[in-house]
DNA sequence: AGTCTAAGGCTACGGGTGTACACCTAATAA
DNA sequence: TTATTAGGTGTACACCCGTAGCCTTAGACT
């Protein structure tokens, strides 16, 4: 009822220190503890980007899109709740620009991670499903956003499905070089679905004894492409 | 989460005309007679009942348990919001009572499709997988509420977890059985985890170009179990 | 010096939520 | 017929939420 004064609250311990004891403002009510430096006349955009980065932080903890709320990221980055409406017309197109960062960092990580295992197909597709799972596993938060069913407005939706099916793209188009077989099509689903469905259960299960996540994922390319382990 | 609607979905509307009057429009005991009759002496667990059917609908229309508030289930059996608490010390409790209740359902459906199919032990775990995939393609609601991140307190988490490990178990024996080989257990694992990644997946992303759910079921447990397609 | 305007703040409204506590009422046992 | 009690109801509190409308500030340009 009432919202009740809204005092800055030191929600984020990182409230940045802003060591300016100027304070002019003069405000007539509160104290109004130093307030964040206003971004320069062309700089506007830089709160964007400051917003998008706590929204990242914030999703990731939970990967729940319904704990990202518009004043948390407010308190966060410490601005007044509706200046976050200046950059995002609805919540719903922020947290589909934060995913959408998340499959870009998932998909970097894919590619270094293939290029780092050489130039044999079996020995990238392995890489990069090893390094799928790992990421998977590291970022709970992120994948979880990023792979749920769809909270948001169709359109943004499809924004983020978009930047998903990159990166299943990528890993289709290697698993289909490393199997070299007419069906391979399919095997690249069937990698996928088996990679989503490790990391995603791992993360929904954590008490389950789960092997160790090498061997798994190890084992699954091995199965479902025909390629065989690593040969040096 | 105020107005985090669901747009997309569309289909039926949502607010369904709620002929009840609202908990606090001070109805003395003018009129008030279409209250909803009360348990007869030693009926008191009825009424439980009917709030476990009302959660499991409502918990099934998005999956999501942020959207079953003890209001709504409430609102939905036709009782006061607080009638509910006489039942269930938390909605924790009831919540995982809900999912519980969904894996007795899920467990169920797959004996009976793995005993439909026969004595032989790659009939069934084929039927058995099959009836996996589509018991989740046609309860995604459900289904994901069942295998999410754990939301609940841990006693009830456990719970949740107890009742999924008793499906999976039923299905590792067969599936062992079935590959007759010294890693079967991981072969296990690795069928349930891909079932549960292409359920999930088709879910979360209905637009992509799945293949037929049969051909991809089929396909996985040949390729994950070694065991090759029904020769009638 | 004056003005314009981008950048952001403040307050409020109307809604949602879980849960504690006091109260009522009808079916039964005496 | 009356007392008891199982089976509820009503109200309230404290806390969340999105967003609409209006206001303030300061950098930049005349």
């Amino acid at each position: 009822m009432a919202d009740r004064a809204e005092v800055p609250q030191a929600g984020g311990a990182d409230t940045t220190p802003d060591p300016r004891p100027d304070e002019h403002a003069r405000r007539p009510r509160s104290g109004a503890p130093s307030r964040r430096p206003r971004a320069r006349r062309g700089e506007g955009a830089r709160l964007r980007g400051e917003v998008v980065e706590a929204a990242r932080r914030l999703l990731a903890t939970t990967g729940d899109p319904a704990d990202l709320s518009l004043r948390a990221v407010a308190r966060e980055v410490g601005i007044a709740t509706t200046s976050v409406y200046l950059h995002f017309a609805t919540l719903d197109e922020l947290l589909a620009e934060v995913k959408v960062t998340y499959f870009t960092d998932f998909g970097a990580t894919l590619d270094a991670a293939a290029d780092a295992a050489g130039d044999r197909p079996g020995v990238r597709v392995r890489a990069r499903g090893l390094a799928y799972a790992r990421w998977g596993a590291e970022h709970p938060g992120e994948y979880r956003a990023m792979f749920e069913a769809p909270t948001l407005a169709a359109d943004a939706a499809a924004q983020v499905a978009r930047a998903g099916a990159e990166v299943f793209a990528a890993m289709r188009d290697e698993a289909v070089e490393a199997a070299g077989r007419p069906d391979a099509d399919l095997l690249a689903i069937h990698l996928w679905t088996a990679l989503h469905g490790t990391v995603s259960l791992r993360t929904a299960r954590p008490q389950f004894p789960w092997p160790d996540l090498t061997v798994e994922v190890d084992s699954l390319v091995t199965h479902l492409l025909g390629v065989p382990p690593a040969t040096p």
